[in-house]
DNA sequence: ATAAAGGATAACGTAACGTGAGAGTCAATG
DNA sequence: CATTGACTCTCACGTTACGTTATCCTTTAT
């Protein structure tokens, strides 16, 4: 099906001229013209347009952006994926930023104190998403030491322990695509279980099963399991619950 | 105090051009100048930048933000409110992006099929934010079910539920200036505990210990949790462990 | 066939800064 | 106390990503 330059601009939400200017400086050049000039888009270029709009929603230069999905070693998944991350991030900005408001109204009232720093929590512009892409993709495992906060550790002790918490969330990520009462998904979950227990504290099966509940009840857990692998916090849920009941004796 | 134009740059991660042009255009006039011109930026200038750039960020033109926020009739904290809702859709928008690139990957692999509409799912642009303003600003409570992910809940109680918890996340945010042994921090974990108890699960004295430990221990919990106030996981871990402590038999 | 609706190119306008250029200011240092 | 280096200022032109007419050509509906 080919598509005419409105009904395209009415389908993404964007202008006539967008299209126009897209096509001008050879970002989005459609495959077929009609005789008389008319620029007809294919299904095809459409997914080049949603390319084009997902960087252009990170604050990338269109100039930027053409040279990125005109490379031919421009991988489209590997993009999409970084996509998602890039977006996540900007919602992590978002989520800060409504935290902002939520503190700036009770500061208003005089009911809190409100350092300068903390008026523009999720503000900060000033370092680019693009060197961040670049630490995403060749992974920077660096720990920041200030974000381990749990005191009476030493450094190895807690690297170790986020060590392995990674494993089985990733254990556990890969089994997502199956069932949570596999054998494997309930081995996977028997580790984190047992993980639990041996760094925090004695969880009853109980206990264990609500914790689950929580990961797809409160969104901000959610989020950032789900950052492991989409779906991954509802799949421990499940696998929790099956595995207290499954053990209760 | 008063600051340089370098350091509030430094401080909201803005240029400092863009405080310049922003004092050129009268959108934001520091205070005071030195006689040798130099702008000095006093807390009340902060204030107006921060509403500023609360606008800019919804994508208001400045030109329009200058007239809003020079309106004698201006009022600041329903302005916040307005904000937070609107940084809310936008936030949503962002979780629509989001499920648009899960969805793409899918469809590329032939997984799914995907209709052209549901490829630009997030990317409306076409309604203005301004004319949502009118819409949420008279309220508009419609609950977006696809966040709501606990199945076995109604709509009411889910958010119901979601409500209660942000509740005594905010009260435990404004305690953490003080010590998470106050009768007041006390209090407030007290409700912490009835709550997951309620809603999710037994947790034994040790669990929730235990639970208070991982929020630290676990960076994506810690980073969560933070949002809401920064050092908010530490405190709750904290007050949770002299909870504990204090209550075992 | 005749209008209305939509498409095209062309070209200038605009918003929100970026980017020097050239010059003054200020605290610290030799 | 002169100098240096880090900041500051004010022009002023450049840039990006379109918006906005203006003028003309196609296509579809009546």
């Amino acid at each position: 099906m080919v598509m005419k330059v409105k009904e395209v601009a009415a389908l993404v939400g964007i202008s006539v001229r967008t299209l126009h200017h897209y096509d001008e400086i050879g970002l989005l050049t459609p495959k077929e013209k009609s005789e008389a000039g008319y620029r007809f888009y294919s299904t095809e270029d459409l997914d080049t347009l949603q390319q084009v709009l997902f960087f252009r929603e990170l604050g990338m230069p269109l100039k930027q952006i053409k040279e990125i999905i005109s490379d031919p070693s421009f991988d489209r998944d590997e993009a999409l994926i970084l996509h998602k991350k890039m977006l996540m991030d900007k919602r992590d900005r978002l989520d800060k930023m409504i935290s902002t408001i939520d503190k700036t109204v009770s500061y208003k009232k005089g009911e809190i104190v409100m350092t300068d720093k903390e008026k523009f929590e999720g503000f900060d512009f000033s370092k680019n998403p693009y060197e961040q892409e670049a630490r995403e993709r060749w992974g920077n495992d660096a720990v920041d030491a200030s974000k381990m906060k749990l005191g009476n550790m030493s450094k190895e002790e807690q690297e170790k322990m986020s060590h392995e918490m990674t494993t089985i969330y990733k254990k556990l990520a890969d089994q997502r695509t199956g069932s949570p009462d596999t054998k494997e998904a309930q081995a996977a979950i028997k580790e984190w279980y047992d993980f639990l227990n041996k760094n925090f504290s004695t969880y009853s099966l109980e206990a264990f099963k609500g914790l689950g509940q929580m990961y797809v009840a409160d969104e901000r857990f959610t989020k950032n399991i789900d950052n492991m692998g989409e779906g991954l916090a509802q799949f421990m849920c499940d696998a929790m619950g099956i595995y207290a009941d499954n053990n209760k004796s």
